[in-house]
DNA sequence: CCACTTCGGATACCTTCACTATCCGAAAGT
DNA sequence: ACTTTCGGATAGTGAAGGTATCCGAAGTGG
C-alpha cells in the first residue's frame, strides 16, 4: 500500500499513529487489507503536507473534518480555512489597525463574512509587514489584491458545483482551499516575471556593460 | 536596540550570528551604535521569517541580494523569488505534464517568463495535488487563478512606481514578493466564505435541526 | 584603585517537527 | 519445525530556530 501511493512504508506508519489514517480492515489476524481509498487517503494526507505546507496535527483536523459526515460542508470549509492558519505556531497578533483596514475592505466589497474568519489575521499580518518597512498599501493596491481573490474564490466554488457526492466535494473543497495558495504564488510569480520585464531594462548577462 | 524592534536580545544575536544582520558601527571597544536603519533591517527580517515564512537561510539570500547595491533591480527580484520557492526542503519535482499545463498557461496569456522561474515548479506542484485527489482542473479555474495573478502582478509592479531611492524600491519589491501571497491567502480566505454562504445553506447554529 | 555592573561575543544547550530504524511476537508459507 | 513476513510499539535522528550560560573587556561609584 505505502508503495501504490509513493510514501515509503515508515511515513505511512507514522501517519497512523498521528491519526492522520484510518486503520484498514482486518483480514486476518495479523494482515491488513488496505482498498484505493486508503491510497487516496496518503496521497490527499501528502498533498496536504508537502504542497500545503500544512503541518501534521493542522492535517489531523482536516482529516477529522473530512470524516465527520454528518457536518454541513460549511463547516468542513471552516477547518479547513482555520488549518491553514495554523502552519506556524507562536506567531503575534496583528495590530488592530490593520485588522481594521481588512475589515474595511472586506466591507467595502460586500463580503458576507464572520470576524473568527482567519483570513483576517493572515491578511491583516501582511499588512503589518509591509508597514514595518514603512510602506503603507494604498487602496488601489488593495483593491487590486482583493479582486484578485474574489476571482480565485468564484473559481474555487465554480469547481465544487456539478460533483454529486459528498465525500469528492468535501475533499475537493478542502484541497482546493490548502492548494489554491501555492497554485496562485507560482502564477504570480510568473506573471510577476512578465509585469517586471516592461517596467525594468533586463538583466545584462554576463557582466555588466 | 533589540527592544526597539520587539525581538527578543537572544534572537538578534542569533541573526547577526546567521549573517542576517550586519555588525553595528562600533563606537567603543565594547559598545555598538545602532541606528533605524538596523531597527528596520531586524523588522525587515522578522516580516520575512514569521509572515513570509521564509527560512533563516533564503532570507540571507534575500538580504545578501538588498546589500548588492550593484546589482540590477531585476536580478534582486529574481533571488526573492527564488528565496521563497524554498521554504521547505526535499519537496518532491513536479510532474513534467502538469508543468507543462503551467507553460501553455502562461502561453496563452502572453507571459513572457524564463524557464528556471521557481513559479513553474510551485503551480505545477500545486496541479500535482490537484490531480492526486482525483481533480483534474478544468481550464476555466487556471484561466481564474492567472487572470488574479496577473492582477496582483500588476498591482505589485504599481506599488514601485514613483519610489525613487533604489533601496526603497528594492525593500519594497523584496517584502511585496515575499508578503503578497500570505495577503492573498488572507483575502481569499474572506471571498470564500463570502462564496460559500452563497452556494451552501448556513450552518446551523448550537446543534443540528 | 578596586569592586561591581554592563555590554558584546562565543559556545553549548534546548524544543519541536517529521520522520526513520529497530525490536518483538504472531501468523503464514515450505 | 523453520524461515519469512507482517503489524505494532518504542526509541532515535537530523534539521531548524532559537535560548541560556559563560567569559573577558569597558565603564562607574565609592
Amino acid at each position: 500500500m505505502a508503495q501504490r501511493a509513493g510514501v515509503p512504508l515508515s511515513a505511512v506508519k507514522y501517519y497512523q499513529r498521528e491519526g492522520l489514517l484510518p486503520a484498514g480492515a482486518r483480514s486476518a489476524p495479523n494482515q491488513v487489507a488496505y482498498g484505493e481509498e486508503h491510497v487516496r487517503r496518503v496521497r490527499l494526507v501528502r498533498a496536504l503536507l508537502e504542497t500545503g505546507g500544512l503541518s501534521v496535527a493542522a492535517t489531523k483536523d482536516v482529516i477529522a473534518a473530512l470524516d465527520a459526515e454528518a457536518a454541513p460542508l460549511a463547516r468542513t470549509f471552516q477547518v479547513a480555512q482555520h488549518a491553514m492558519g495554523a502552519r506556524r505556531v507562536q506567531e503575534s497578533a496583528p495590530s488592530g489597525a490593520a485588522r481594521a483596514r481588512v475589515e474595511a475592505l472586506a466591507a467595502a466589497r460586500g463580503w458576507c463574512v464572520t470576524s473568527d474568519n482567519p483570513g483576517f489575521e493572515a491578511a491583516a499580518r501582511a499588512l503589518d509587514g509591509l508597514r514595518s518597512i514603512g510602506f503603507d498599501p494604498p487602496q488601489e493596491y488593495l483593491d487590486a489584491y482583493a479582486a484578485a481573490a474574489g476571482t480565485a474564490a468564484a473559481a474555487d466554488l465554480q469547481a465544487l458545483s456539478g460533483r454529486g457526492e459528498r465525500d469528492a466535494v468535501a475533499e475537493l473543497m478542502v484541497v482546493g482551499t490548502v492548494l489554491g495558495d501555492p497554485l496562485f504564488a507560482g502564477l504570480r510569480r510568473l506573471a510577476q516575471q512578465d509585469a517586471t520585464r516592461d517596467a525594468f531594462p533586463a538583466p545584462a548577462r554576463g557582466g555588466r556593460r
